[in-house]
DNA sequence: AAATTACACAACCGCGGTCTT
DNA sequence: TAAGACCGCGGTTGTGTAATT
């Protein structure tokens, strides 16, 4: 035998929009006794709704800390990106903006970002790593939106205390595979906290930097142009490879503070010029860094050089 | 001003995993 | 251990409103 049934559906049980009347006693009965039993609920609020309706209501409309009014654009762009990771798993979306709910974003995903994106060029992105994509910049545009809300994930949950905090928050959603998955981000941003950077510097976008100051050098005859990027002056361990690893040997303290303090000169030139060419950001925004703040790039190179 | 179309969003439906008996 | 309900999730539909013809 299993349990007593959801509700009995030989009653006229309600349907359709909901009266302010009946908002009022489901939100008079959670505050007083809590949801428990969303079975039960409805009988006891003296609702006559099924008890599923009354979860949804309450998820989606009535819980006190659901945040109303327009996405801001932080909180769009936050949403295309984790898209571009995790596809529609609007919970899990959910779980990284707070305040707003899985079916809130899902609408808001169909009804606005969805066109805009296709008006971009960008029909129906594929979740995951891009594919499919009729151009090869929308393509880069994709994965590089991808990186860069990995990134996010990954500096968020690391900056908290560990993976175990990164699963905490995670559970949040009640997901366990959203757990694992957060869980893994933060372990591998707590090891290779420079790996975003690398990944951009091997797209098309590194690609294009690199022809870029190759042309300015050799406009510019003087050895020490601004813009000329000095591979040989960042850590091995960044370029791998028969044409990355330049000049770690005569690794002194000094020119170690020295190469440190150009690769991070040429780490925020390549950023910018990343933002520019891809058009998809500029910057700090929503409270985290978009790629490792100075500081986690610091100790990362630190690492490196040491 | 009326009819039509487009849009936004709340709510429902159905499925799959979990839990209870 | 199995049956069957519960719960949460994603997809879809329905309805009200705004914009356009």
């Amino acid at each position: 035998m299993g349990r007593a049934p959801c509700c009995d559906r030989t009653k006229g049980i309600k349907k359709g929009p909901w009266t302010p009347e009946e908002d009022k006693l489901l939100v008079d009965y959670i505050q007083a006794n809590g949801h428990g039993s969303w079975r039960m609920l409805p009988k006891l609020a003296g609702l006559n709704r099924c008890g599923k309706s009354c979860r949804l209501r309450w998820t989606n409309y009535l819980r006190p800390d659901i945040k109303r009014g327009p996405f801001s654009p932080e909180e769009q762009k936050s949403i295309v990106q984790l898209h571009a990771i995790v596809g529609n798993k609007w919970s899990m979306i959910a779980a990284q903006l707070p305040g707003r709910t899985d079916n809130e974003i899902k609408n808001y995903w169909n009804t606005h970002l969805k066109k805009q994106l296709r008006r971009m060029g960008l029909a129906d992105p594929p979740p995951g790593p891009a594919a499919g994509c009729p151009a090869a910049r929308h393509m880069a545009q994709w994965e590089t939106a991808r990186l860069e809300a990995e990134a996010r994930l990954s500096l968020s949950l690391a900056s908290s205390s560990g993976s175990t905090a990164a699963t905490a928050t995670a559970t949040t959603s009640a997901s366990s595979s959203a757990s694992t998955l957060f869980a893994e981000r933060a372990a591998a941003a707590a090891n290779k906290p420079v790996d975003i950077f690398l990944r951009l510097w091997s797209s098309d976008t590194g690609d294009a930097f690199r022809r870029k100051t190759a042309a300015a050098a050799k406009r510019n005859s003087s050895k020490d142009a601004a813009v000329v990027i000095k591979q040989e002056a960042l850590p091995p361990s960044l370029f791998p490879g028969p044409s990355g690893g330049g000049g770690g040997d005569d690794s002194s303290a000094a020119s170690n503070e020295t190469g440190m303090a150009e690769a991070m000169d040429q780490y925020q030139m390549f950023l910018d010029f990343a933002g520019e060419e891809l058009g998809l950001y500029h910057g700090r925004y929503g409270g985290f860094s978009l790629f490792p703040p100075p500081d986690v790039l610091a100790d990362a190179l630190d690492m490196a050089f040491n």
